[in-house]
RNA sequence: UCCUUUGUAGCUCAGUCGGUAGAGCGGGUGGCUGUUAACCACUAGGUCGGGGGUUCGAGUCCCUCCGGAGGAGCCA
């Protein structure tokens, strides 16, 4: 049977019953005959206080041991508390410590680190009050992303890792290979992949869409939720070279569909967190950025603001503002423009749709105007694009010109395109980066404090 | 990859005009009958990121390498 842990303890009544609790040591408090302790298990962010006098069996030499990240057995009976900060605490019979944290050499201490230092030390953090709330955070944001899609009646789908499709477009990829670097095989003078693993080159997925049509064109509605790469140099509080992302996919779907899903999807997993999360989103409300909470109630309240890309650029050449990329139709909506339609204009998220083609992949589907393609981005304040996905183009004809135009190789799709030679229907989806929406929902501001071991370009330490 | 910035005690930082180092917290010791960022006193702790140069003298100026951070691009 599982020991009681310390979240449903500080909910329960005094009573005379002993209990046993297991947890960390953070702070110790001493004065002549007794001291405070207060433990932490990881199941709250709240710490047990746990009050120790000088006769219990071995106080002093026990004490000594009871230092700072040390692991305890408390055996005690829980009391009200006379201090104001906590209805009951532990008052202790007898302690065991079970693995001691020498203070000279233990490098979590008493205070405040800063979020590089912990970097450092990636194996320890998840003990600190920050970590162990974005910890439980993903936990829940995890399990709500499930529960949204499963209600829906979604079926989740686990796209491949490994894959053969060179030119997904979605950024560089980190190539998988068996082949000895040292001794690299070739064939007259270029690398002989037959000799590979797979017996062709072969990389790490840098998005489940497209596998994620096939599945969608004979299931409905799928989503994908599992690991992504991208061996981009990215330098960036938002930018991870492996992440997660969740990928829902439609069948008999248009873009306006894909719009609404999309944004009851947010409002979904925002909720819930506000509902299962109150202590932790209550503690990165007041440690970390006092508007998340505010935020978040005022997204699930009103409608996203949805636009045309056309619409936007104009909208930011009326704007009194000096951008450093001057805007013009056509080019890519920069970072500075995201911000100020979306924290400027509107003060919510935004929908921006039917970006120019050029800008955008090849398999989004051409509007009648010949000259846009049916793409939204969600923007959210802050942050900038949280979503970006597009109604796909069903149209095999005008899906081989588009390939061809970009100059891609349509017998390298021969199986994304067979989906629009049996059975074609308009379908969409969208991806959303699973770290980017811890970041927006805890105020945390690198995404590398929002993942247990980042891995970013020239980092990987453990 | 580019631009900017930064590297000093275990941690967070200060260090003026070039004259070889300081605070707070943390640690240790002692004190305190209810603390909760506990408090009070005392105390230990530094090859100033590495290498080279200028100078009588470098934490400080110059060159170079390495690490961290922020911004840009790319995107989720």
């Amino acid at each position: 049977m599982l020991n009681k842990r310390i979240k449903e303890i500080i909910l329960q009544n005094p009573s005379n019953e002993e209990i046993v609790v297991y947890g960390w040591v953070r702070t110790k408090r001493e004065s002549k005959n007794f001291s405070f302790l207060e433990i932490n298990d990881g199941s709250t962010i709240k710490n047990l206080q746990a009050v120790l006098e000088n006769n219990i069996p071995n106080y002093e030499s026990i004490m000594q041991k009871t230092t700072t990240g040390a692991s305890v057995e408390l055996k005690g009976v829980l009391v009200c508390s006379q201090g104001k900060n906590q209805s009951v605490e532990l008052k202790v019979s007898s302690i065991k410590i079970i693995g001691e944290a020498d203070p000279d050499q233990f490098p979590l201490q008493k205070k405040r680190h800063s979020f590089e230092y912990l970097r450092e030390i990636a194996h320890l953090r998840p003990r600190t009050n920050t970590f162990g709330a974005v910890a439980r955070l993903s936990n829940a944001l995890s399990f709500a992303i499930h529960s949204f899609f499963q209600e829906k009646g979604f079926i989740y789908f686990h796209n491949p890792i490994i894959t053969a499709s060179d030119c997904e477009g979605a950024g560089e990829m980190f190539q998988v290979t068996t082949l000895p670097l040292e001794n690299i095989p070739t064939n007259e003078g270029k690398i002989d992949y037959t000799k590979d693993f797979f017996g062709k080159k072969a990389s790490l997925t840098v998005s489940g869409q497209l596998e994620g049509e096939t599945y969608a064109c004979a299931l409905g509605n799928i989503y994908t939720f599992g690991p992504t790469f991208r061996a981009e140099h990215s330098n960036t509080t938002r930018h991870l070279a492996e992440f997660w992302m969740v990928e829902p996919e439609i069948a008999f779907c248009d873009l306006q569909g894909n719009m609404d899903i999309a944004e009851e999807f947010l409002k979904y997993i925002f909720k819930y967190i506000l509902e299962k999360c109150p202590d932790d989103m209550d503690f990165f409300n007041t440690r970390i950025d006092n508007t998340v909470i505010a935020n978040l109630q005022n997204i699930i309240k009103e409608d996203f603001a949805r636009i045309t890309y056309t619409d936007a650029v104009n909208e930011l050449l009326k704007a009194k503002v000096d951008f450093e990329y001057p805007v013009q139709w056509g080019i890519n909506l920069q970072a500075e423009h995201e911000k100020y339609i979306t924290e400027i204009v509107y003060k919510k998220p935004v929908i921006v749709t039917d970006y120019p083609k050029d800008i955008k992949a090849f398999y989004m589907k051409l509007n009648d105007d010949n000259k846009t393609v049916r793409a939204m981005d969600v923007l959210v304040p802050r942050l900038g694009e949280i979503i970006g996905g597009s109604q796909r183009e069903e149209n095999y004809t005008k899906l081989v010109k588009r390939i061809e135009e970009l100059k891609l190789e349509p017998k390298d799709y021969w199986w994304y395109l067979e989906l629009r030679k049996f059975g074609t229907v308009p379908h969409s989806g969208f991806g959303l980066g699973f770290e980017r929406v811890i970041q927006f929902v805890s105020g945390m501001q690198n995404i590398r404090d929002v993942i247990a071991y980042p891995r970013t370009f020239r980092s990987i330490d453990f």
